[in-house]
DNA sequence: TGAATAGTGTCTTTCAGACAATATGCC
DNA sequence: GGCATATTGTCTGAAAGACACTATTCA
């Protein structure tokens, strides 16, 4: 059977894209984001996702992690799309499509970058976060409802980390990204039935208590379980 | 900490944006998914899967359920965005970025139908595809591995098939998009204790055999367990 | 009565979760 | 020796997976 639907034409013009980007760490036993205070109309002086146009010859990811190196001056780390978003009226000077990536970077000093259309850059704790410009708000909610999903059924974790590790501070990451205190017990004997760390021969240099060893992962990539 | 950084303009050209679906329904015992054959230049007499630009008013969810519309005949379906493909020399004509969604349609009779730049549409089982246009069999094979994975933990299922079915029929579901055979005491034992489906007072009209008793899900809308 | 599918129970293993005491290094 | 964190094991309940026979209808 073959029926003929009337055509749709290619729009006059086509809309905008953009790529926006959350980076994400861990500071201060917190999972936070950095958000750019914006310097220019619409929403001038509101936090936003920072992001930017997709330039012709690089793909989405490749802008992606361009926005991570001018916005937090790091490459090599982990980056995966999130969702697109598209509303009609998202941006009201004109219809702007933006594909959103999520970041990890350790929880290490990461000197954030004001970019020219932004006045400043800043992270914040993501259960303390300050009214947001656009559509971000659901963007944020989306990535926070990924990233939980993603931590219970993969090793994502690792990119949150220096390459050595207290057991104790993978565990902190497991608990602000969950939002909900671990058994220690519990999470040690599932985390290393996995069978993705390994223990290294060095113990931390920590302060007036007994020393932790220092883990790593086998596999700084991602890897799923379950 | 601050610094500067040179800015991106917007580019002198915005990239076209499409939205394609890959619309998947059970027929014939197979994971089926409907391609049209394409009547024009590029990849002329190639199958590619149906798509088209996102209209100015519209959104890309309403684009796509449009494009189901138009494909299939079919309105209220299950749709979801699958991921965003923007490598820049996906279409040898002009940088365009498509939005990839998929649609489960129920295993009845579906009229396809081809759009004007289509010279067909037709019904393949996954497991046979012909070659596909563009980069079309990666954005099938990022349906296929998502599919099985919302299978696991979802109740996706429904949307594939009649308001009232058979478990056989479910099970069927399960078999074919995960590609493997399930033990029916198991399947039947897990999928009861989900407490998602009830059973209703029919059998079905079936042929030289026990009938078997009819289930119909409680609600269907996707339901996430695990 | 034969063909075809429906429908059902037990056992074993694995995993998650509740739960508390001892060990070690530093000051 | 006191403090602060590290490290470790048992028990219980739930769920997953292996596995085979009886029931029912129709032709």
């Amino acid at each position: 059977m073959m029926a003929i639907r009337s055509p749709q034409p290619a729009p006059a013009q086509n809309p905008a894209v953009t790529v926006d980007v959350l980076v994400f760490t861990i500071r201060e036993d917190a999972l936070q984001v950095a958000l750019i205070k914006r310097g220019i109309e619409p929403f001038k002086g509101s936090w936003a996702i920072p992001g930017g146009f997709v330039l012709p010859h690089e793909s989405l990811e490749e802008a992606a992690a361009r926005e991570v190196r001018e916005e937090a001056g790091v490459t090599d780390v982990f980056l995966e799309q999130l969702y697109t978003f598209g509303r009609p009226d998202r941006d009201p000077r004109c219809r702007t499509i933006t594909v959103a990536y999520y970041a990890l970077v350790p929880s290490v000093h990461i000197h954030l970058s004001a970019s020219t259309d932004a006045a400043e850059a800043s992270w914040f704790p993501v259960k303390r976060l300050p009214p947001l410009a656009f559509d971000h708000a659901d963007i944020l909610q989306t990535a926070l409802e990924r990233l939980k999903s993603k931590l219970e059924y993969s090793s994502i974790a690792y990119a949150l980390l220096p390459e050595r590790f207290r057991l104790s501070e993978l565990q902190k990451v497991y608990e602000v990204i969950l939002d909900r205190k671990l058994d220690k017990r519990n999470f040690r004997k599932r985390i290393l039935s996995l069978d993705l760390l390994e223990a290294t021969d060095q113990v931390d240099a920590g302060g007036a208590h007994r020393p932790a060893r220092l883990y790593r992962f086998k596999e700084r990539r991602i890897v799923s379980f379950d």
